[in-house]
RNA sequence: GGGCCUGUAGCAUAGUCUGGAUAAUGCGGCGGCCUUCUAAGCCGCAGACCGUGGGUUCAAAUCCCAUCGGGCUCGCCA
């Protein structure tokens, strides 16, 4: 426990002070103390290597820990081979608390994360939507910890696949637009891309169109590159209009339609220096048996470069772009977890190419999002798509909030219900550990009570009501007392916040701050209805609103960080 | 066949990194609580050979080995 360290230490220390003749230092005494689960204690420690260095048995050393031990901020009591101390609370609870308001500095680091890259054939599925929740989550959460972050995104905007709905509208579009049809427009090109899957099924003949297509775009026809940027801008901004919904903004974006052609160099100057070899059919391969990795093609036989060689390049210029000034630390890229092979070949030829020496680029993995009747398939339209599913969800919240307030102006209702109904998104697609295919049943994911989004706004509200309801100002001014033993256990629950986040920020699964934020509402929950507020003794209901001030705006910074907003009346 | 990930109550998950005391939470089931701060809530009960087998250890859901089931992936797709 970060904010706990000072107790720790002198805790450790103390005991180095009792036993001189243990040999760890007081490092390695404290990182054997532990905040034990049941009612053992406030923190414990085992005692197992001291009695084999003193030749004791545990049970009596324990014993001897108990007697010997005495600190002014805790009580030490023996439990077979543990020593369990417990808090002086009347003493220690205002300090603190005045460690629970801790901010993390500046790093002064730089941290760049690339995601959710989608093509610009099709609107945004669910599978990218739990790209891009996951990936600006973990920013947020390296933000918290203060660190510099850029977002990044690479627009997929040419290829054979976007090809596919181009040439379907050419065929088939009777140069309608998305504001004659009033649809959204990524949505009505994603319309294209599955008429072109269905009618290419019947006429294997599309395919070669498709291909000369392809072929035309790169030689710069001017038919087709006036149909490419139309479609393409239909497609991109309708992304953003998501995007922005969902309030996700970019630092830059990359194309690949201006970086495709790049990396060429850098793989012929590999082969010059015999970093990549020339196999018999002229194809520039790259052999990685040192990582235990399959070999890369890098270009193809007939000269032409894959989608590799643009990482390659794109890597170097991200590099180029955000760390001029070294400060950049990481640089992570948010891919399905398909793609994780591919991603380590990649990171492997960026540091035999002395691209990426010091191993800055990482994979943040994640698993598959499935539909109860297996894979989404977006070519056969089988998917759930992003704006409907936010659309559906809203409705049903109406329903929900009609059912509670028949009185609600149309404003509130749509502001509250958008702002429940994203928590509900929102929260579901974090929950679950990123490795983790999830299985997406409308029916059964997006629920509103439970171990959810709503569940943690609800436990705002009720406070923000208490609050607002006791009267009390400046809050701030109040000098807390315990009034309850449930007191001091949320107050411990506030102090572990710093720890999620220092943790996440080392291994990026955000489900463990969406685990927090349902355990501390647990514990407000169950301290507002153990302990009522207004109509209590005057210094109990101002310590109790206090603390219960402290501990949602805790709940708040955790929200934050998975980007669900908080409403006052719920 | 090789590599990576995964397996915990009926269902969905946390805990595994860093071994520690009674394996935690939600949904579902059963039973309670709206004449005092919003019942999207709270309280209680039932429900787990932690995939299987071995090993290491004073101590294993956690570490090691083997094995079985599921997912992804394996030189010119993006």
């Amino acid at each position: 426990m970060y904010l706990l360290n000072y107790y720790i230490d002198e805790i450790s220390k103390e005991i180095i002070k009792q036993f001189p003749n243990i040999k760890s230092n007081v490092e390695e005494i404290s990182s054997l103390i532990d905040t034990p689960k049941n009612n053992y204690g406030d923190l414990a420690i085992p005692v197992f290597k001291f009695a084999k260095e003193l030749n004791k048995n545990p049970n009596d050393l324990s014993i001897e820990f108990q007697e010997k031990i005495n600190l002014d901020f805790c009580k030490t009591q023996a439990v077979g081979p543990f020593v369990n101390f417990f808090f002086e609370k009347e003493k220690i609870s205002n300090e603190l608390l005045k460690k629970v308001d801790f901010k993390f500095e500046n790093k002064n680091k730089r941290i760049i994360i690339e995601f959710p890259s989608p093509n610009t054939n099709k609107p945004l599925h669910i599978g990218h939507l739990r790209n891009m929740l996951l990936g600006n989550s973990v920013a947020n959460v390296l933000e918290e910890n203060g660190y510099e972050v850029k977002r990044l995104d690479l627009i997929n905007d040419r290829g054979v696949h976007i090809c596919k709905s181009m040439l379907a509208y050419q065929k088939w579009g009777n140069n309608k637009t998305p504001e004659s049809e009033n649809k959204k427009s990524d949505h009505f090109v994603g319309d294209f891309y599955v008429k072109y899957a269905k009618e290419s099924d019947e006429d294997p003949k599309l395919e070669e169109e498709v291909n000369q297509m392809l072929i035309d775009w790169e030689n710069q026809n001017k038919e087709v590159i006036d149909l490419w940027e139309k479609m393409n801008n239909w497609a991109i901004n309708g992304m953003n209009e998501t995007f922005k919904r969902f309030n996700i903004k970019f630092d830059k974006e990359y194309r690949e339609s201006q970086i495709y052609k790049f990396g060429k160099e850098i793989i012929i100057d590999a082969y010059e220096k015999e970093i990549a070899y020339k196999d018999e059919s002229g194809a520039l391969i790259i052999n990685l048996d040192e990582y235990k990795l399959p070999e890369k093609v890098l270009i193809r036989s007939n000269g032409t470069s894959i989608y590799v060689t643009q990482d390659i390049f794109l890597c170097k210029k991200k590099f180029e772009d955000f760390d001029n000034d070294s400060k950049l630390e990481k640089s992570i890229y948010c891919i399905g977890n398909e793609q994780e092979t591919y991603l380590q070949q990649l990171f492997a030829i960026l540091e035999k190419l002395s691209i990426d020496k010091d191993k800055k680029c990482y994979h943040l993995s994640y698993g598959m999002v499935e539909l109860p009747d297996g894979n989404m398939k977006s070519r056969q339209g089988n998917v759930i798509d992003t704006d409907n599913l936010i659309e559906e969800i809203k409705e049903i919240e109406k329903k929900e909030l009609l059912q509670r307030y028949s009185d609600l102006s149309s404003e509130e209702l749509d502001k509250r219900s958008e702002t429940i109904s994203m928590s509900a998104i929102r929260f579901f697609m974090l929950k679950f550990d990123a490795k983790k295919n999830i299985v997406f049943d409308k029916n059964e994911s997006l629920r509103f009570d439970g171990e959810t989004g709503p569940y943690a706004q609800y436990t705002y509200s009720r406070i923000r009501s208490i609050i607002k309801k006791s009267e009390i100002k400046n809050i701030d001014k109040i000098i807390f007392k315990i009034t309850t033993e449930n007191d001091f256990d949320l107050i411990k629950k506030l102090l572990e916040y710093t720890d999620v986040i220092i943790r996440t920020s080392k291994d990026y699964n955000v489900a463990r701050v969406a685990h927090y934020i349902i355990e501390l509402s647990q514990m407000i929950n169950e301290y507002y209805t153990k302990n009522k507020v207004i109509g209590e003794e005057k210094n109990t209901m101002e310590s109790r609103i206090f603390l219960l001030n402290k501990s949602i705006s805790i709940l708040k910074r955790a929200l934050k960080v998975l980007d669900i907003d908080v409403l006052d009346v719920m």
